[in-house]
DNA sequence: CGTTACCCCTGGAGGC
DNA sequence: TGCCTCCAGGGGTAAC
């Protein structure tokens, strides 16, 4: 279930136990993701140091150091995607793909619905990777603005939720923060995006962080677990005020929050409390 | 160019 | 119990 906040805690959960660690080995059982993994990837890896986990919207960026070259390992985690440290040895169930071998224990990706993606960046930077430099702002850096955001929603005639999670414009907004984001501004998923005042874009612009570094500041108590542990999801709740509670009282007006059809995925909203 | 439908894949929930 | 349909936190592609 990864969304930027989920990217973030795992990120943040693995810098610090994988920093300065050297990769001794890949073991790639199922190399058929949203990309296949590459057929060198161990070669590539192999040797390398890990200097730091950095994260470009919902995609990892292993810094892989090494005499003669280094690259990237970039891993995203799609819909069922997740990284867990094991111990060495623990036998793989059949939907961990890769594992990353190190001194003393394994970092092991697994996805049941292979929607993510492992691959690796053989260049200096990897924001010039064909998949991330299309990327739009990151909803948490000082150049995301409410006045920013009117300036894009503006040439935009979609509803404002289908457009919150264009990746091409804002990053890291998938279908809960951008349901969870409208509630808490007030916006009604439904609208237009040029119909959105400059006043309701410092709103959302506002919802959006918060709403983001509200859930990162959740998991954070959860990453040990979820990192450490070989067993249950790990993905942490957070308490959603609209999303997936169809039917149900809105925590605010007490009215029925309802779920509308929009690209193909499911919003959720009040319809009394959001406009 | 922006918008929309469809596709990739597996598994769980609920109806019959 | 089985079988069917629908749904699921993502994102790329192609057609309009």
């Amino acid at each position: 279930m990864p969304e930027l906040p989920e990217v973030e805690v795992c990120r943040q959960g693995l810098a610090p136990a994988l920093a300065g660690c050297t990769v001794r080995g890949v073991a790639v059982r199922q190399g058929r993701l949203r990309a296949e993994v590459p057929a060198d990837l161990g070669q590539c890896l192999t040797g390398c140091r890990i200097a730091g986990i950095g994260r470009r919207g919902k995609y990892l960026l292993f810094d892989c150091q090494r005499e003669g070259g280094g690259g990237w390992l970039i891993v995203h985690l799609g819909m069922t995607g997740n990284l867990r440290l094991v111990a060495p040895g623990t036998p793989p169930g059949s939907h961990d793909h890769v594992d990353f071998v190190f001194d003393g224990r394994l970092l092991r990706y697994s996805d049941p619905r292979r929607f993510g993606l492992v691959d690796w960046f053989a260049g200096p930077d990897p924001a010039a990777h064909p998949l991330l430099a299309g990327l739009g702002v990151e909803p948490l850096s000082p150049e995301f603005t409410g006045a920013w955001l009117h300036g894009q929603l503006q040439r935009r005639s979609a509803p404002v939720k289908t457009v919150l999670m264009d990746a091409h414009l804002l990053v890291g907004v998938g279908n809960i923060y951008a349901s969870e984001s409208l509630f808490r501004a007030g916006i009604s998923p439904l609208r237009a995006a040029s119909r959105i005042s400059r006043r309701r874009c410092d709103a959302l612009a506002a919802a959006i962080r918060e709403t983001l570094a509200d859930a990162i500041a959740a998991g954070g108590s959860s990453i040990r677990d979820y990192v450490h542990s070989d067993g249950g999801s790990g993905y942490f709740q957070i308490s959603c005020a609209v999303y997936d509670r169809a039917g149900e009282p809105c925590r605010r007006c007490g009215g029925v929050v309802r779920s509308v059809r929009q690209g193909g995925r499911s919003t959720f909203y009040c319809p009394s409390c959001q406009r």
